[in-house]
RNA sequence: GCGGGUGUGGUGAAAUUGGUAGACACGCUAGACUUAGGAUCUAGUGCUUCACGGCGUGGGGGUUCGAGUCCCUCCACCCGCACCA
């Protein structure tokens, strides 16, 4: 084969690792073993876009070096298959939804095998498919029967909370509970009936129903989870999110809030991923104090972190939420503050957030006592206070605190400056901790000392304790959806809801002619026939979210056809945790937190060994879109290029860039385009039409989505596979600029041109290689293999060239070498190493099964060492010494140098630094 | 406002973690071979200067024999969170 043609062997190859099961892996205790992961994909209509494979080639070359390194490694792929757009899309065309992801997902993988990916596509999973969301729904049911205890910190069978109430009602019991859970007594207990008791269990349950305040988006007809919510509109869509009372299946995951916390520490993952995991769970560690209401036996509980600064609140403010307002407004006020809660609560979520520099507030007309100082201070009502966290009630710091202090000001409230050093300042906000003064018993004390000191005297008096907050929420679980797992509850005579029993599931998803709500107002599943367990009950109506699926989808694939459990203790012990998982930082606070939650409850009920699912996460960067344009002279079938649209009135128009090369749009096929542009006329610069762009997401609408099929008909998987990792490092988002594939390109050619000569015969020798080939050979492998530890594959896609330019440059085509090279190369362009192996090299057994070459660093030792020579910090030349050289004997050799003479003269030598392998350096 | 990150040629980017700044590619320039070139090969390519040289890693300052790398300070851009008490 004279020319290296990419088309004639890739999918010869694909289709031999295939009928091969080449990839296909089971347990092999003789091996350790590697687990890579890739977050699986909702398999969308529009397909897969050059910005989705970066990833997966990334994690791709990972697993077929770990193979290469003698690892077994379980590199699996399936897909997140429940989701809204199908769903959209079967409410408008009535096509049904499992049929449309069917479609998409043969699309996706054939796409996805066409780069070559070693995924072992038995185990592939789709969270649709009842086999799978079985255990979805088993899972579920675990959590339902399972309540967690705060005193061994795990999470235990509801069983054993059923013996403790039986033995001793709600006393003593230390468990994550709702706020309002029922005190009882043993004898209560007994005394209760079946449906009481089913309700109070319902406060313990890890998976809950209760009426909450959720965000309730009318255009997608759902409720949606905090994180599926960003400023205010659904991140799907961008629609308007209000607040809205409603029943809801949660999942009570503030239980692990602390743990999911704490264990951050010792994983892998960047700063920014923990960090955004760290600011949602939001711990804060405070206390809570009482205010008495003056004149009243109400007291009032706020949290703070800033006990110090006790001396210092003037005012305390109420939630506009809070329940007992109407209590404490005094007549006087009572006008005024109806009115300041009626229009708080009709200001949407929206505009309280994005409008947040506005002061407003209502004087109650009540006054609280400060517990340590006896105080009497105002009591306000303003919504800069949440009622969803900690307990609705701000003790006020203006001397402190940015939002206390403006709003003292607005209001004309004292404010007491309590920390030294901010009694002159303009504003005392500025300095946030000291010694603390004004403040009593605190004088004299360092702020966070003096925390300590003030719960200590709360505690002692019973006023106070230290607390702990968080600002995660429950996870709202209920979706008013079709097209997702049907929880598997149905609800009995006396309306509480009872478990599909586990033989029984799956609880299939029923067919239904109408995918919207009923004309009573329910989900969509109130409109299957006869859809009720035992014919009398009805099932739960609402399905899972999203997240439900991709929770536990890394476990499935260690033994994806298990029909006796979700998997085998044998499967889970062996594969274990991911060892490298691969995708975008987008599922920061959803995915990974949901995924490790129910990783850990799984985990404290012993049905698998890992606490932590995800070791070490890798965020790969966006590729964003290079959308272009062109510029239409108004009115007129004219097209202007770029450099001279401003000599025109001219309207931008999107053009598709796949008829555009480096800016430069193709004419002629730009005339066919549309049949409006078929007699279009182009005004040239240099004889070209040049176009505009920008850079902004990859979407159909702007006709810049690059799909990866082109670029592999044209430049095959091979070269795909390595620009992609070219262009930069993998956590990096860039624009996606098809500039320097031809590079790449290129030194697949010359890579070929090792092998066979320009007319194609077989240049490949047998003779023994030289020193000077193999350290070219060692340090490249070298190279590679500490690039593919550390995911630095950007790095290695330069070695490999250099290591081919100068094979080429020494005309070394020894087998020897070149066989070595194949399989360092093999990861990253397995279709040329796999073609080049057999073919020229005459292997039988493939590539991927061959052994990563050892390095050998004797190879890389050198007799001598070129030193840059540099005279006060600046390099001038360059002088050849031996490895082994002494100081004293350097110094002779830099200064007989001609150079070294006459930048040093006759000056006198300050100092002479010489370090070996490195350096000298001489100062004059 | 808080937190995290990034700033290096015309472009994408390297830099053994304090030791030759710009590897490797794209692009560009010149040449060779060619009927032809969006093929291939050779040479050049940070800025500046005829040259010797000088200047160069967002700006300013510092530590050091030596700083893209460490410290201080300021600026710009990106991402995340945001009345969280």
């Amino acid at each position: 084969m004279s020319e290296y043609n990419h088309n004639s062997f890739e999918p010869k190859w694909q289709k031999y690792w295939q009928d091969n099961n080449i990839y296909k892996v089971d347990i092999d205790k003789s091996k350790p073993k590697y687990y890579t992961l890739d977050m699986f994909p909702y398999p969308s209509g529009a397909g897969l876009h050059v910005g989705h494979p970066m990833g997966y080639i990334a994690s791709d070359i990972v697993s077929r070096y770990k193979r290469l390194k003698g690892f077994n490694v379980l590199h699996p792929m399936g897909f997140d298959s429940f989701g809204l757009p199908a769903e959209q899309y079967a409410i408008e065309t009535g096509q049904h939804p499992a049929i449309t992801t069917e479609q998409n997902i043969s699309t996706f993988k054939s796409q996805m095998n066409k780069i070559g990916f070693s995924f072992d596509w038995s185990r592939e999973v789709q969270t649709s498919s009842p086999e799978y969301y079985r255990w979805t729904q088993w899972i579920f049911e675990q959590l339902f029967n399972a309540y967690y205890d705060k005193d061994e910190n795990k999470a235990k069978d509801i069983a054993e909370l059923v013996k403790h109430f039986e033995a001793n009602g709600s006393e003593g019991i230390n468990a994550e509970c709702d706020d309002d859970a029922t005190v009882f007594t043993a004898e209560d207990w007994k005394g209760y009936s079946d449906n009481e008791k089913a309700t109070i269990l319902l406060q313990y349950r890890l998976t809950f129903l209760s009426e909450a305040m959720v965000n309730w988006c009318p255009a997608l007809g759902t409720v949606l989870a905090n994180d599926e919510v960003k400023d205010g509109v659904s991140e799907r869509g961008g629609h308007p999110v209000e607040r809205k009372k409603m029943k809801q299946w949660m999942m009570r995951i503030t239980a692990y809030a602390d743990r999911l916390l704490g264990n951050l520490d010792r994983l892998d993952w960047s700063d920014a991923l923990k960090e955004m995991q760290r600011n949602w769970i939001g711990k804060s560690i405070g206390c809570e104090l009482d205010f008495k209401v003056a004149d009243s036996d109400i007291t009032l509980t706020a949290f703070t972190t800033r006990v110090d600064t006790v001396y210092g609140v003037t005012y305390v403010v109420l939630a506009p939420e809070h329940e007992l307002i109407p209590t404490l407004t005094t007549d006087a006020q009572k006008e005024a503050v109806e009115t300041y809660v009626e229009e708080a609560k009709n200001r949407s979520e929206r505009d309280r957030q994005s409008d947040v520099k506005t002061v407003s507030g209502v004087f109650t007309g009540s006054y609280v006592i400060n517990p340590l100082t006896g105080e009497k201070v105002q009591l306000w009502i303003a919504d800069y206070v949440l009622s969803g966290y900690g307990t609705g009630v701000v003790m006020a710091v203006p001397s402190s605190d940015d939002r206390d202090f403006r709003f003292a000001n607005h209001f004309d409230l004292p404010i007491i400056r309590v920390i030294e050093g901010t009694e002159d300042m303009e504003d005392p906000t500025q300095v946030k901790k000291g010694k603390m003064i004004n403040s009593g018993f605190l004088n004299g004390l360092d702020s966070d000392e003096a925390i300590k000191v003030a719960i200590d005297k709360l505690v002692e008096s019973g006023q106070g304790k230290a607390k702990v907050n968080f600002r995660i929420r429950d996870a709202v679980f209920s979706r008013q959806r079709y097209w997702g797992e049907p929880v598997p509850v149905y609800f009995d005579e006396n309306d509480s809801p009872q478990l599909v029993p586990d033989q029984q599931l799956p609880l299939n998803l029923p067919e239904v002619e109408n995918y919207l709500p009923t004309p009573e107002g329910d989900p969509p599943l109130g409109n299957a026939k006869d859809w009720k367990f035992d014919d009398k009950f009805g099932y739960e109506l609402t399905t899972m979210p999203g997240w439900a699926g991709s929770s536990w989808y890394f476990l499935r694939y260690m033994d994806p056809q298990n029909k006796e459990a979700f998997v085998s203790k044998e499967a889970v012990e062996y594969w274990n945790q991911v060892d490298l998982y691969v995708g975008g930082t987008e599922h920061a606070t959803g995915h990974l937190l949901y995924s490790r939650f129910w990783n850990m409850f799984l985990f404290d009920m012993g049905f698998i060994g890992h606490e932590e699912p995800f070791q070490r996460i890798v965020n790969q960067g966006m590729i964003q879109g290079r959308s272009n344009f062109v510029y239409r002279v108004k009115g007129t079938n004219q097209f202007v290029s770029y450099g001279l649209r401003k000599d025109y009135d001219v309207q931008p128009l999107y053009v598709d860039v796949n008829i555009v090369n480096n800016d430069e749009l193709d004419t002629e096929k730009f005339k066919e385009w549309r049949k409006d542009y078929a007699d279009a006329e182009f005004i040239l610069e240099d004889g070209k039409y040049m176009c505009g762009h920008v850079v902004e997401k990859m979407s159909k609408s702007k006709y810049n989505v690059v799909n990866p099929d082109v670029v592999i008909e044209k430049y095959g998987a091979d070269t795909l596979r390595l620009y992609e990792m070219f262009l930069g490092p993998i956590e990096q988002s860039k624009p996606w600029s098809m500039q320097g594939i031809d590079g790449v390109w290129k030194f697949l050619r010359k890579m070929w041109r090792l092998f066979y000569n320009d007319q194609g015969q077989l240049v490949v020798t047998d003779g023994k290689a030289t020193p000077e080939e193999l350290k070219i050979l060692h340090k490249t492998i070298k190279k590679a293999g500490e690039d593919m530890e550390s995911l630095s594959l950007n790095t290695t896609v330069p070695a490999f060239m250099v290591c081919v330019n100068e094979l080429a440059a020494a005309k070394c085509h020894k087998k020897e070498v070149l066989e070595q090279l194949l399989v360092i190369l093999s990861p990253f362009a397995p279709h040329i190493a796999e073609e080049l192996w057999h073919e020229a090299l005459g292997h039988e057994d493939s590539v991927i099964l061959a052994s990563f070459p050892e390095f050998d660093a004797s190879l890389l030792v050198e007799a001598s060492h070129t030193y840059p020579v540099s005279i006060n910090g600046k390099m001038r030349v360059k002088i050849d010494l031996p490895m082994d050289i002494s100081q004293e004997e350097a110094k002779e050799a830099v200064f007989a140098n001609e150079v070294v003479k006459k930048w040093v003269e006759d000056k006198p030598i300050k100092k002479f630094i010489f370090v070996p392998k490195r350096i000298v350096n001489v100062v004059v």
